[in-house]
DNA sequence: TCTAATATGTACCGATCTGTACATATTGCA
DNA sequence: TGCAATATGTACAGATCGGTACATATTAGA
């Protein structure tokens, strides 16, 4: 198996869902824009919706991946890790092509709680709340996951924010608060 | 002028595309749902975008009344006041209807900036954003406007996490937060 | 009751939607 | 070189998209 015409239709579908939405997308404008012919998409993906589905799994993938490294370098203070997460989002909100959460987008352009995709969004939320959930129990805080969740609504917010630009700096300000909520935990 | 009609289609639009979604609902299907003959809602309105911006007026409308309302309950206290507004978040999640924010979902799907259902969502935030920083200016706050900016963050991240549901009670999470915030404050 | 405004039903337009059929290129490998 | 897998182009099906034309029905006010 060449997966090679496969991982980059993902790439590349990824990046236009992400950017343009997933109804507002047809799998003509993918033809269009990727150059891979529609024939090939459906040998590779029998529906739009097990297409969207890869482009959420590399996304999760690639996510947690760069934040985990981002993480380890940060340094092996768990108490700077759980901050470092914040940094995390500074250098997201940098790249030219941020337009908010992939995951928040999916959740909402599909709203029936048992669809495949509205699950794999909510999956991918699960993991990264785990992930704090650790970090916050390597710091030693009391209530661990009550931290987590704490900071996970800091990041959420953070990330709305920034999409919809009604705050300059979220980020910087999420990492203040989140200073806080540690030192209180 | 009776614009009964009218404001009846208005109501049961914002509805349906709240729980749809804006692209996956097609006008069609508003005529089916709502009764009302696609002639007459193109005599309204002359397009689905117009449409939908009335909608988001309205929601805007209601959702700070309500929210204005609620805060006026809660006590001339303005530090209770701040923190009544994680109650407002308990009651809104409470909902049986309850499915996000209208705003972050037009938002996700309208991706360009200068698109008058983008601005639309934007200044409905910046809006809520400045009510919660006058309440921050009366309750004393030193950094008031930095103050709302955490605490907004709190009700976005919370408003998120419970669409999503990977947190049982987010509005929880965040009362708890906000009050160790507005302390530090 | 007459009139003018408003609402309805139906049928349609061209464009786009997801998805398929099928015949032709292109490729990787032995 | 030759074979098999993979990719392509075109053309299309059937449904739905936003939006309009137009003739009829309902309503409200003088």
């Amino acid at each position: 198996m060449r997966p090679s015409k496969r991982d980059e239709l993902v790439q590349k579908a990824e990046k236009i869902f992400y950017r343009d939405g997933f109804h507002a997308t047809g799998m003509d404008r993918l033809v269009a824009e990727t150059g891979i012919s529609k024939t090939t998409m459906f040998k590779h993906f029998h529906s739009k919706d097990e297409l969207i589905l890869a482009t959420l799994r590399r996304k999760d993938e690639t996510f947690r991946n760069r934040m985990h490294k981002h993480l380890a370098e940060a340094g092996g203070e768990p108490r700077e890790q759980l901050l470092a997460v914040f940094d995390v989002l500074t250098d997201w909100f940098a790249q030219a092509d941020f337009c908010g959460c992939m995951f928040i987008k999916a959740a909402s352009e599909y709203p029936v709680h048992d669809d495949p995709i509205a699950v794999q969004a909510r999956e991918h939320k699960r993991l990264v709340l785990l992930d704090l959930q650790q970090l916050a129990r390597a710091a030693g805080a009391g209530d661990a996951a009550g931290l987590a969740r704490q900071l996970m609504l800091l990041i959420e917010g953070a990330i709305v924010a920034k999409h919809m630009g009604y705050s300059e700096a979220p980020d910087a300000d999420a990492k203040a608060a989140a200073e806080v909520l540690i030192m209180a935990a």
